[in-house]
DNA sequence: ACGCCGAGCTGAACCGGATTAGTGGACGGC
DNA sequence: GCCGTCCACTAATCCGGTTCAGCTCGGCGT
């Protein structure tokens, strides 16, 4: 255990004092280009790193940002979606070596604590916050901190927090329209859990398509598992005859769309010839399927970017408004098809 | 912004200096129980909490612990086993409020950068090693740094650092004993990267058991994703005799099996009558494809929280040695069963 | 020749804790 | 009644940065 060298040692070192060694190496004025140099030198040599601890001590500031996500852990681990947002927030965070805490809790309760508790010691800067529910009650709290946090999700309920978001409305408007083409006249969609305010965005914006389109579009809420993904798509099929079924179903992430699939061939229909697939969010268990399948696709680590510069510069003080991403975009693989011609034409 | 209470404003309210508040908070000798009473009611009331910053500037150590990952952000996503490690892990520290830093790396050498970073700045007490390499690097510069860590695998080419795993060789002389047992004699495996040592473990333990029991066992290496499985698969399949092909396959992690089961059925090949099919590492996934996947399950949850009480103690100072989780078990599903009669017989 | 200015640096305070040496008073022993 | 001891607490210092007021000195103008 060696010990590091500290600012006092370059200071010693150099024949000036911790001031001085301060401004040159943060290039601010107050020393002379040789000396700047002359410490620069120095410092690198001794290896010196600040110490993170003192300079957030001395500047208020923690110097790194907080995640918590509260899913339980079997269903979380599935989504491919967590992994990418970290991964991407993570690409622009270091470009200022800024690192992130990430934490899972047990529901919102504890996460509210948690939030509390960070920022009353100071151990980040801001929030990313997820999965915003309707009439969610970590915003107030967050209002009322004065924590910065940037809201990765349709900026409603958001209160002054500012929101990341693409539109899932125009998504799901591009999949019935598409579906519709294909001459499909019954679809449904099987959703995640309703408190969530992206779900009820993709659901209004679903009964609005449809509606429009003068189509039956029924939705049935999950909780995202695979088994309840399985249960509601047995659900929509099982007691319906050919007639009245739905011949198309959207599923809210791709672990329920699979297990889907599976479901729906349990109950002897083939796809895309009966039933066609579409999924939300397109990872690699998309294609490794067969038939691969539909689905919409989105920028996740770039949407998990633009979130980190956000925050950044919320929590610099900044007033930051809301930045809208590209709409997720539909990629059209084996899943999907012409309707069965049901009314038996 | 409200300006959050300091031990002094407590000192203040209670008529006391700081070092009698310091005293009263921490619970050591120096003041009177009333004294003390009095001081922890002010404390609470003022909702005071100690400055993370200042706290590690004063004791000099960082409290939080870190963990890099650098696998691609594609194919991480899928792998429920981070998740579901990160969650084990938080389960223990949150038991002490330790934040976990996590960070993706692109390579190992940006890894050991990170490192070298942590450490300078005293950014985290700690680290956890995921995916050892033969020969890694890593272990060498920690130990250099004498920077503590815990090895997440087996207790091999891991120096002095201690490690935290459990017997995979046990385990797949389990599968193998089991498929030899369903009337299997060519049996593969579809591999993770040669280069990690886990793999290696396996691969031996693969050639000795099928070798003892006089069984062909054939490895072909992958980097986990499903495309690659999928090859690999087809690889093993394709060109061979039905009496020369491996009646069943063993994957290193579950999207291969799943990419392997879709991969078999484009050739014609039911599973399990023509071929048996056992996943490493029991996710939701295994249980919502049909058939679902025979798997070897672990409790990965454990695994992270024994990691991170290991780790604290490391950090702690203590010499703390390997410690050895119970090995994985066998799940049988329906994605095993007896070998074809491809003798003819 | 003198004053003034600004560049270049110093010294000290500050951030919010932990720690250690020291001090005052009560109390007990003889 | 005097001394010693222990308790309860204070004052001061440290951790390693940042910041700010002020000091010094060289050069320039007049």
């Amino acid at each position: 255990m060696v010990k590091r060298p500290t600012m006092q040692d370059i200071a010693r070192r150099a024949g000036v004092t911790k001031a001085a060694v301060s401004f040159a190496l943060n290039g601010r004025p107050g020393v002379s280009e040789p000396t700047r140099r002359r410490i620069l030198a120095i410092a690198d040599e001794l290896g010196w790193q600040p110490s993170s601890a003192a300079r957030a001590l001395s500047d208020g500031r923690a110097g790194s940002f907080g995640l918590v996500i509260d899913r339980p852990a079997r269903t979380l681990g599935l989504e491919p979606f967590f992994m990418q947002l970290i991964s991407g927030i993570q690409a622009e965070l270091v470009r200022h070596t800024t690192p992130l805490l990430l934490t899972m809790a047990e529901d919102q309760a504890a996460e509210i604590a948690l939030y509390r508790d960070w920022w009353a010691r100071r151990l980040v800067d801001g929030v990313f916050v997820v999965d915003l529910q309707l009439g969610d009650a970590r915003v107030p709290v967050l209002e009322e901190l004065g924590m910065p946090a940037v809201v990765l999700g349709a900026p409603l309920g958001t209160g002054s927090l500012p929101a990341v978001w693409s539109d899932e409305a125009a998504a799901v408007a591009t999949v019935v329209s598409h579906l519709r083409q294909l001459g499909h006249r019954r679809i449904a969609r099987v959703a995640g859990p309703a408190r969530l305010r992206h779900t009820w965005v993709r659901t209004t914006a679903f009964e609005r398509a449809t509606r429009g389109a003068g189509m039956a579009g029924r939705t049935v809420e999950t909780d995202y598992s695979g088994e309840r993904g399985a249960a509601a798509t047995a659900e929509l099929l099982r007691d319906a005859a050919p007639a009245t079924r739905p011949t198309a179903i959207l599923y809210d992430n791709d672990v329920m769309a699979l297990s889907g699939l599976t479901a729906a061939r349990g109950l002897g229909l083939a796809v895309p010839a009966d039933l066609s697939i579409v999924a939300w969010d397109d990872s690699a268990l998309c294609e490794l399927v067969d038939p691969p399948l539909t689905a919409l696709s989105r920028d996740i680590r770039g949407y998990g970017a633009h979130a980190a510069r956000r925050l950044r510069e919320a929590a610099g003080g900044a007033p930051v408004g809301d930045l809208q991403d590209a709409a997720p975009s539909l990629t059209l693989r084996r899943s999907t098809g012409p309707a069965p011609d049901t009314l038996g034409g």
